[in-house]
DNA sequence: ATCAATATTTTTTTCGAAAATTTTGACAAC
DNA sequence: GTTGTCAAAATTTTCGAAAAAAATATTGAT
């Protein structure tokens, strides 16, 4: 419940606390598929990810397999790992889970948050409207801020639903929602302006309005996952035509 | 959709299907532990389970860690591997998620379910209600039959639900649950008569009745996590006498 | 030229041993 | 009696190479 909560954990130096090997590379592949720097369907080889991380073979698969569960990978049994394939169907059914979901965790939160809670909220979205209202500088950087924070204000709006496994859940479902987005960034024109969006379910939060803090949420995901969805089916247009 | 998803999995030879060392490794762990076979807390070591199961560290430490992912296993960084705690404040976490997610993926079925999917539920209510209403023969052998067909019947309830994501979810909470069934099995004097539950609950989704279906579900949950809790606190005052 | 059979190469999977780390136990000092 | 230090033992973690399997190339017969 400490500032330190809200540090980029890439940023400040990896060195003190020692995990895993696997650990490790789990986390980089992760990052990696996450950001859509690795694209779905790409054949992930040992070879080439041992080089580039310096682990063992043994590690990596353990990397791998925990990818898989973590629904990052697919995996065909002797012939070697994938990242996931995306598909439109796919995104609707995260969504549609995610308007179940987070307005759970929303109204937990609001019946149980203290001053700290709401402190954190506003901290974050501090620090996320800043980068959400800056012009577009170097791309890359900008959208791996842009997205660290966007999830950190949306994980402190939930932060004190007391439920273990509803926040597991919906963090799993925001994880998988963030790869269609980072996707998604690569080949838009120009994004949503959806900052009146988050703002507007911050104060509702903020004043404790559970039902409109629900309708927003709801509305929010609904047109983000719409206008991803436009994007994804534009795409297909151009994969069909290049055949 | 054959009948062969009605056959147990164990029972059939398993020669056929060449899966990895370490899938195999994390299917027997997770059984035993699924089945209250390891208790919470217990330690898992290498040596032992290498063994035992006749694989590799690096095998076996994959299968660990996939234990992780589940759910089941806890890690220490650096000092090895658990079976997880159980708790009776996360036992009330999994059943009230239960009681969304399951009513959520009923009625998806009971809209979008066929006859097969009708005829299924049939089926597995039939070979369930056989093992639910016989006696206590040898114990253990019986409860891991009533287990599977009790699994087998929910899981037959919902798979006309088209929403992966929700019977993924859902699947992992029953699971979760089932491990607090069978450590208070063991615990238990007698079980709660639960067979008029499981009839009427066939009945009212057979009969296309999504709202009399959902409430008994719910009640269903409530009642078998009411019944669990009692077991736990009492084992509990146990425990703090013995101390 | 086509196909099947076989050899070669590539890739994944598994192991067993070495390295790193934590735990235990003995002994000494306060 | 407690605390601290150090070596020994136990345990986990990691690697690199061997084994197994799959993919690809080659050959030879029709």
């Amino acid at each position: 419940m400490t500032s330190a909560e809200l540090e980029i954990p890439e940023a400040t130096g990896r060195s003190e606390i020692k995990v895993s090997v696997a650990d490790d590379a789990h986390r980089k592949l992760r990052t990696k598929i996450l950001q859509g720097e690795i694209l779905p369907g790409h054949k992930l080889k040992f070879e080439i990810l041992q080089q580039e991380m310096s682990v063992s073979a043994s590690s990596l698969r353990e990397a791998l397999t925990r990818l898989v569960s973590d629904g990052f990978v697919t995996s065909e049994p002797r012939r070697g790992f994938s990242v996931a394939p995306v598909s439109i169907e796919e995104l609707k059914d995260i969504s549609r889970l995610r308007t179940i979901l987070e307005p759970l965790a929303l109204r937990d939160a609001i019946e149980h948050g203290d001053d700290a809670w709401e402190a954190q909220i506003l901290a974050t979205y501090h620090r996320f409207s800043k980068i959400d209202s800056l012009q577009g500088d170097a791309p890359g950087i900008r959208d791996e801020q842009w997205s660290h924070w966007h999830q950190a204000f949306h994980e402190a709006l939930v932060a004190a639903c007391p439920s273990k496994k509803t926040m597991q859940f919906r963090a799993v479902l925001f994880e998988q929602s963030e790869r269609y987005r980072a996707i998604s960034a690569a080949r838009r024109k120009q994004s949503r302006k959806k900052s009146d969006e988050h703002r507007n379910l911050m104060e509702a939060v903020l004043s404790h309005d559970a039902d409109q803090a629900e309708k927003l949420m709801v509305k929010h995901i609904e047109l983000t996952s719409n206008s991803l969805i436009e994007i994804l089916q534009a795409a297909q247009v151009q994969e069909q035509k290049a055949v």
